[in-house]
DNA sequence: GAACCGTGGAA
DNA sequence: TTTCCAAGGTT
């Protein structure tokens, strides 16, 4: 059965599906364009199961536009803390202060208008106004792309950004003018549970339109072309106290790599030893060195060599860094190595 | 348009 | 262990 010619079918059998079989979760039992929208961006290259914990309670902490709108960045950062992506956050918070300045508090309901958001890139964009406002927009994220292109036997490369283009113009041709949430959310969720890299066809509601699945070729789609290998940095990390048994710690830039989240020192050379190494880059004399912990830390394009140690000084903190108690570590976000230096260099404490 | 930006789960 | 990746966006 060819889908262009049987679009209505199609619809009917997607949409009957999910109503009957979609997985009961959090966001799906509102219908807060805001909290529609926080889901989205958590959900973003993020899954389902590791997400759910993180909207609870950022909706708990945050229960209203204007809440998140006038938190403190440090309190959504940490709210964020563990989940990744940590720029997400801030553009949520940046895009969520727009719409209560010039928007009168109202998220907008045009893609036009909603696109200029602060974190709000086509998928979140068609995402939203699908599901929160009923608006037939498209929303291709990499379910959208698998499910499409092995139903059109689509052999596009999707690793080049100009190949969604093919599936956005697909979707509006397809999409349910009537119920355009279940749409989308129909195709994604069979992406997610049906139609997954190794997809389960005999469970499928629409096989019957599947080019790929006629062809018994749907292990091979979609394409996607091969990424190169990344690059492995070393690094030392130096939990330094004070006398009054403080912790030294600063705070990332703003931009790139965990971006305003707080760290221990850390010294990209494994060479030298660490007195050598704060004596040479900080002026910094430290004493009862420690061996705290060795681990690797695996980003999505590098990853990290630690080596972590413990030493004491009754020095001035060097510049850009800050002497904190523990209480106030506590509080502080940090990323996943730095949190597990913390919980070890606690543990070694008492 | 390619490179950058996290994390943890599964194959 | 290695690889891939999961409801992408920004620069």
């Amino acid at each position: 059965m060819q889908l262009i010619d049987h679009k209505e079918e199609f619809r009917k059998a997607l949409i009957e599906w999910y109503l009957r079989e979609k997985r009961d979760l959090p966001w799906r039992r509102t219908s807060n364009p805001y909290h529609i929208w926080v889901s989205e961006v958590m959900l973003q290259q993020t899954r389902v199961d590791t997400v759910i914990p993180y909207y609870e309670r950022f909706i708990s902490k945050f229960p209203t536009l204007t809440d998140l709108a006038q938190a403190k960045e440090e309190d959504v950062l940490k709210m964020w803390e563990g989940l990744g992506y940590y720029s997400r956050g801030r553009n949520l918070q940046a895009g969520v202060r727009e719409v209560v300045e010039m928007y009168g508090s109202e998220i907008p309901d045009t893609r036009q208008e909603i696109s200029k958001l602060k974190g709000v890139g086509p998928y979140t964009a068609g995402a939203v106004l699908s599901i929160a406002f009923g608006v037939p927009e498209h929303a291709v994220d990499g379910n959208v792309m698998r499910v499409i292109s092995r139903l059109l036997l689509i052999e596009e490369d999707i690793a080049i950004p100009k190949t969604k283009k093919i599936f956005e113009t697909v979707i509006m041709d397809l999409i349910d003018e009537d119920d355009p949430s279940s749409f989308n959310q129909g195709l994604m969720e069979l992406g997610a549970t049906i139609c997954t890299p190794n997809p389960k066809c005999l469970l499928c509601p629409v096989r019957d339109f599947c080019e790929a699945f006629h062809e018994g070729r749907q292990r091979e789609l979609p394409l996607k072309s091969k990424k190169m290998k990344m690059k492995t940095i070393p690094m030392q990390v130096c939990v330094i106290r004070n006398l009054q048994g403080e912790w030294l710690m600063k705070q990332r830039p703003a931009t790139g790599l965990l971006a305003n989240m707080w760290e221990f020192l850390m010294i990209e050379d494994v060479r030298n030893d660490i007195e050598v190494l704060m004596k040479d880059n900080y002026g910094m004399t430290v004493e009862r060195v420690r061996h705290l912990l060795d681990f690797k830390h695996i980003f999505s394009h590098l990853t990290w060599t630690i080596t972590s140690h413990v030493a004491v000084t009754d020095e001035r903190a060097p510049e850009g860094f800050e002497f904190f108690s523990s209480e106030q570590v506590e509080r502080l976000p940090k990323a996943v190595p730095m949190m597990k230096i913390w919980n070890e260099a606690q543990n070694k404490m008492q």
